[in-house]
DNA sequence: GATTTCCTACTCGGATACGGTGTGTCCGAGTGAAACTGG
DNA sequence: CCAGTTTCACTCGGACACACCGTATCCGAGTAGGAAATC
């Protein structure tokens, strides 16, 4: 899986303490974590034409939540940046080679795909099952302090 | 994933046919799917390593399942191929940055990493709640006549 | 004919190239705000 | 003082290199079986 998934939930979160009035630049995010400015910005595109995130130009400009906290899934992030194309690809070898016979034959499906997509439900469905707003919840009783200090963090020298 | 899990499983479930009695060859295992032989002799070699497999060199040798079909679960063959580090690298990019203080204060597990953990402990779970003998039950109920073909294949032109 | 020796063909196993995708960087198009000018 | 215009710094977005890993292939080490030679 790629880094970018873990880029992209960070931000994720931390634009959901700034919240949808004030946007954040793909430089200041990356700077909160010591990232890569400009190849942070190229992962977060695909969030944007996922409807994640919306991305506005120009001064004052940045990106920010597209919609409220609770209805951005953790699967939602993951299929933006990854794709939604399975992690198990079948490529149907069972119908080559030597006892391969016509492909009506095959109509039903490839038990072992259909096996590995049984995996992949179910790791879908425990992504799905958890949406930005759970993490906040979660990380605000962890650490009470550090939600405020990170917006506060984020509006300083913003503008 | 690579696509060497897929060919893993469909060799083991072949070799499941065969029996543990008779050795066969990656080559004759290639052929039966019309996979580059020495490539997927690459890919048994893990497996092989994980003693799912067991190996034997020259002539009359080849591959066989080291367990009984019911040993050996998808997870096995899937973590023998694509080694068991999870899939989702959780780089600790929290604490880099201006807000990060001491190591110490990051005792507490990464809240996003503890997500993707929970997610993937769901996939690993139903991966290891099937193996190898489920497939050939099921596969005996979908094509009735197709095992005993495989293995007439197996058999024949073999020694 | 039995036994020992040698040889040969066969198999896996690792070492060696190639290509595609993730990783990283740079520059241009577009925008919004601020500054400037004129009334 | 205010409205209109111009300028300009700032941001995203896509185009351009680099590196690593999956893909693919080849050759050597080791073995088992059989053939040949010997007793």
């Amino acid at each position: 899986m790629t880094e970018g998934v873990e880029w992209a939930l960070h931000c994720c979160l931390n634009l959901a303490w700034v919240g949808p009035d004030r946007a954040v630049t793909a430089t200041r995010l990356a700077a909160f974590h010591e990232l890569p400015p400009a190849y942070l910005n190229k992962q977060l595109q695909p969030l944007a034409r996922a409807e994640i995130l919306t991305s506005t130009p120009g001064p004052r400009g940045g990106f920010r939540l597209a919609q409220a906290p609770e209805r951005i899934t953790l699967l939602d992030v993951v299929t933006a940046i990854e794709g939604s194309t399975e992690v198990f690809r079948c490529t149907e070898i069972r119908q080559q080679g030597p006892l391969a016979g016509s492909p009506e034959l095959y109509r039903d499906p490839c038990l072992i795909h259909a096996a590995m997509q049984r995996a992949e439900l179910a790791w879908r469905r425990e992504l799905a099952g958890q949406n930005l707003d759970d993490l906040t919840v979660a990380v605000s009783r962890a650490r009470p302090g550090l939600p405020d200090r990170v917006r506060r963090w984020f509006h300083e020298a913003a503008g």
